[in-house]
DNA sequence: GTGGTCTAGACCACC
DNA sequence: GTGGTCTAGACCACT
C-alpha cells in the first residue's frame, strides 16, 4: 500500500482527473518509480470509495499520455520517462511559459522563481536518477 | 486590427476559456495596456465567428479576475495590474509548481527553466513602452 | 419544499441576482448548512418559472464567492464559511459602513441598532443547531 | 464651491448612480445641510467633465427619494431629514438587516459592530442635529 | 453602439 | 439526472 491519494468531493474537478494527477504528481516526485505496480482498478476504487470506472478512466488518461502501461491479466505498471509522450512535454511547456509570463506581470522577482526552480528537484531527483 | 485570438473549435477547454485565456495572455505580454478598450462583445463575436454570449461570459470571467473592467454603454477596459486579485494570484502559483515539477521530471533542465524566466520578462517590456 | 425563494419581476434588480442574494441569505441565517444540496438547476428553475440558464448564472456566481461549490453530475452543495472570499468580506464591510451611516442620519438610534445587531445572531444560531 | 465629488471611471456602475450615492453621502455627513443650495446642473457637470443630463437624472433620483427638492428658476436645496421616504427607510434598513447578517456569519463580532456603530455618529452629529 | 439580462432549446461530460 | 457550454435572438439601460 505505497501510493496514498486525496481526493476533495467538493473540488470542481471530476474524480478521474483528481486520481490522474494525484498518480502523474507520485510518479514525478519520485513516490513511484518506473516498474512499480499501481493498484489494481478495484482495490484502488474501494480504498477511496468511488467507482471502479472512475480508476479506469484515470489509468487509461495516463497511459495515453505515456506515464504508465497496463499488461493484460498482470496489471498497471509505472513506464520509463523516455515513454513519456512528447505531445505531452510540448503542452506542458506552452502551459509553463503561461503561467510564467502571467505570475511574473503579476509581481513575481525573476530570481524568486528562479530559486523555488533550484529547490525543487532535489527532493525528486533524491529517489530518481541514480 | 489590434488584438488576434486564434480559437480551436476541437479544443477540449470551452470556447469562453479559450477567449479569456487569450485576452489574458494579450494583456500579460502588454500587447493590451491599462485602459486600453477591447473590441466590443458583439465585434468580437462575429470576427471569431462565434456568439456575443460566449464572448460576454469571457470578459466576465476576467472582469472578476481583475483583469479588466466593463462599463455598460462604453466598453471593457484592461484594468491596472494592482486591481488583479490575490486568489488569482495564490492559484497561480500552485499551478505553476505543479508543471514545474513534472517538467524537471520529463528531463527539463533547472538552468534551462531559469533561463527561459530570464529571457520572458524583456519581450514582455520591449513589446509594451517600446 | 426545502428553499423558499420569492422572486419579484418588478424589482430592478436581475432575476439571477435576486436568486443568488435569496440564497446567501439562507445559508447566512443557518437555513441551509454546510454540505446541504441545492435544488438542481432545472428543478428550482421551472418552481420559480424562470429559465434554467439565470438559475445556473446565481449559482456560479455563488461559487465564485465561496459561498457553494458545485460537482457536475452530482449537484450544488453549501461551503463552509471559511471558503468565502476575503475580497466579498471588504466589499460587505465598506457597504455596511455607508448604510449604517445613512440610516443614523435618518434618525435610527444607535442603540436601537446595537441591540438589533445583538438580537441577530441569536436567531441564526436557534435556526441551525437547535 | 463646498461640495467635491470624486467619480471612478472605472467604477461598473452607472455615472448617475456614482453622483447620487456621492451627494447623497455629503448629505449623509453633514458636509450639506438642509436647505444648501447644490451646484447648478450644468456647473456640477463641467467641474465632472460629464454630461449634464446624468447630472440631471442623479438629482432627479435623490429628489424622488426626498434628500433633495428642485425649485425651478432657482436651483436644487438639500431638504430636512423629515422629508426622507418612509420607503427608502424601510429598504435602507431591510439592507442594513442583510448585510449586518452576513458580516456575522463571516465571523464580525458583535461588540465589534456595535462600536462601529457608536464611533460612527459623532462625526454626523457634530455639524448635524444641535 | 455599448454591455447586461433573459429566454428557449440543444448537446456534452460526469457519475 | 447533474452541472456546463453554446447558440440564437430579443429587450433594456447607459452614454
Amino acid at each position: 500500500m505505497i501510493p496514498i491519494l486525496s481526493l476533495n468531493h467538493r473540488d470542481a474537478r471530476p474524480l478521474h482527473q483528481q486520481v490522474s494527477q494525484g498518480l502523474r504528481q507520485l510518479i514525478v516526485k519520485s513516490a513511484l518509480k518506473p516498474d512499480d505496480k499501481l493498484p489494481g482498478v478495484r482495490e484502488l476504487a474501494s480504498t477511496l470509495a468511488i467507482n471502479p470506472n472512475t480508476i479506469a478512466r484515470a489509468y487509461r488518461d495516463l497511459e495515453a499520455e505515456g506515464y504508465v502501461h497496463s499488461i493484460a491479466g498482470k496489471g498497471t505498471f509505472v513506464s520509463p520517462r523516455e515513454d513519456i509522450g512528447q505531445q505531452r512535454r510540448e503542452g506542458l511547456l506552452s502551459q509553463w511559459e503561461r503561467v510564467t509570463a502571467e505570475l511574473l506581470y503579476l509581481g513575481a522577482g525573476v530570481e524568486e522563481l528562479c530559486e523555488k526552480v533550484r529547490a525543487m528537484p532535489a527532493a525528486a531527483q533524491e529517489g530518481g536518477v541514480v
